[in-house]
DNA sequence: ACATTTTTTGCAACTTTATTGCATCTTATT
DNA sequence: AATAAGATGCAATAAAGTTGCAAAAAATGT
């Protein structure tokens, strides 16, 4: 198991306080996260813009990924590496409970083929599901 | 055929010159536009807060839907109805192209069934494909 | 350990996207 | 033509995101 430092650096960034937090606090959230929430949870600790260049310097170092989503606000959650470090799998579907409005990835499920109209070329596909999700579903 | 006056009284809204011109232009284009195209499209002609209204009239009566998306600006596209002018198959694969930038509706392709984890309850799906579109691969 | 280089941070200002309140005007109805 | 319900434009405000720049912190070389 890496340690927070340890995936900073295999992702080519520097070890800083705000990224340590952050990535922290994704790792302890199974959920997608918006810059607000983090905004709030960090309070006065961190700058808002901080906040927006931590966000954006893990997606481009690969450690987070966005969430298609018609909320208005970028929804972020981690990426799951199987080995290499420098790939992401964006085939997977994500869950968007209508409850509770929380976001999750189910790394589990595998976007299914489907062949696509001719001359469309498929790059990457991302299902967005809404429902109820497990926790709400009692 | 219907005239677009009939579509908008079919869906319960009053005929008026925006509505009758937003309509009529989402028509007229294949893919899903931005309250920013439709700002710039319509000039000075229209208010911009009316333009988002009337998108919005335009959602809840089923005239549009929004389309997932990470660009940060909502995009809409035409709802298609077979037969039923209430309901709506929300499950169809939208398209955007990574070279043109456009989204548009596959309504043709429907999105394969899968089965969830445990508990949880689908209520609708929502394919975003990305790639290149017909008229970008020449 | 210290100086240097490179990158990151915080603050201020700004842009873009979207919403709300209210008076006025338009549509549909009688 | 009068009325009631709903839509529009304008001003103000909120929410989401970006840019420039000087100061601070990390990594690098000696």
């Amino acid at each position: 198991m890496l340690t927070i430092e340890q995936i900073l650096k295999q992702h080519n960034l520097r070890v800083t306080q705000i990224r340590l937090e952050v990535l922290s606090y994704f790792q302890s959230n199974k959920n997608a996260l918006t810059h607000a929430v983090l905004e709030t949870h960090f309070a006065k600790k961190f700058d808002r813009v901080t906040i927006y260049r931590t966000l954006t310097s893990f997606l481009e170092n690969g450690l987070l990924h966005k969430i298609p989503d018609d909320s208005g606000a970028t929804k972020y959650a981690l990426c799951h590496h199987e080995g290499n470090v420098h790939t992401h799998d964006d085939h997977h579907v994500h869950f968007k409970c209508k409850k509770c409005d929380k976001i999750e990835c189910l790394y589990n499920l595998e976007i299914p083929k489907l062949h696509l109209p001719k001359k469309y070329k498929m790059e990457n596909a991302n299902l967005l599901i809404e429902g109820i999700c497990a926790a709400c579903n009692n």
